[in-house]
DNA sequence: CGGTATCCTCTGCGATACTG
DNA sequence: CAGTATCGCAGAGGATACCG
């Protein structure tokens, strides 16, 4: 096996003591993180109207390579948030599409890309302001 | 000046041709890679109630490094999310606040915090039957 | 106290090549 | 078509030391 998928991600497991507090902090931190994985959101987005095959997905995101392509799907299948269905024809054909976990969890994404659309403009101005202020 | 500024982040300008609907994405996704990073969710959440002080926050979070505060909360302050007040005693005392918009911001990503911890034990749950089948 | 500068390590990820 | 394996580098981020 090349690469590992259990999260090397966030681990915040730092903590001295538990707190308990903020103890499920963690496992939140966790699906965070994959809402900021550029490619899991697109990929996510994608899968939105409907099941894709690896390639027609790959074509779609244009820019992800197929490295990174399988690795973000491996995660979002094993978060429970897509599905892979493997069709044993020649040549072989492989479907992935969005459990219901996976279209709950794009309802708040898509708000929170709302957000961000409405904002846009503010958060872009503020960074020129920002830039122009600390260089030149 | 040690560190740029400037998000190496997420580019997205891959795009051969700008593909005019999906032309401000690249922008959202910078927004979502704010959401994305751990730190900077961390502060926000800490800056929830009201200022804080710089060790303060590192304080609070721990397990963060002085350089990545920093480096977090120069980001957010860029973005317009946070603003950084120095008073000019001695010793120094600096203090960090949501603007509006950082509380705007807040909303959305309290609302997907609330969906992970609704979700938590199936995601984890199928982490682990994932986990189970693909070795064991 | 609240930083900045420097170094060094570790890993995310693209590029490339091979397989069922 | 849909992957896995291997390599190599750029950049993220911790540790440390120094400054106003």
């Amino acid at each position: 096996m090349g690469t590992s998928l259990k999260p090397a991600h966030i681990d915040l497991t730092a903590s001295p003591r538990p707190d308990p507090d903020h103890a499920d902090c963690r496992g939140v931190a966790s699906v965070l993180s994959r809402v900021g994985d550029k490619w899991s959101v697109l990929v996510i987005m994608m899968l939105g109207d409907g099941p894709k095959r690896f390639n027609e997905l790959k074509r779609m995101i244009n820019g992800i390579s197929q490295r990174m392509l399988t690795l973000t799907l491996r995660g979002l299948e094993r978060d429970g948030l897509v599905t892979r269905t493997i069709f044993p024809t020649i040549p072989p054909r492989v479907d992935y599409e969005l459990t219901d976990l996976g279209r709950g969890l794009s309802e708040p994404v898509k708000a929170l890309g709302e957000w961000a659309m409405d904002h846009l403009t503010q958060i872009e101005a503020a960074r020129t302001r920002f830039d122009r202020r600390n260089n030149g």
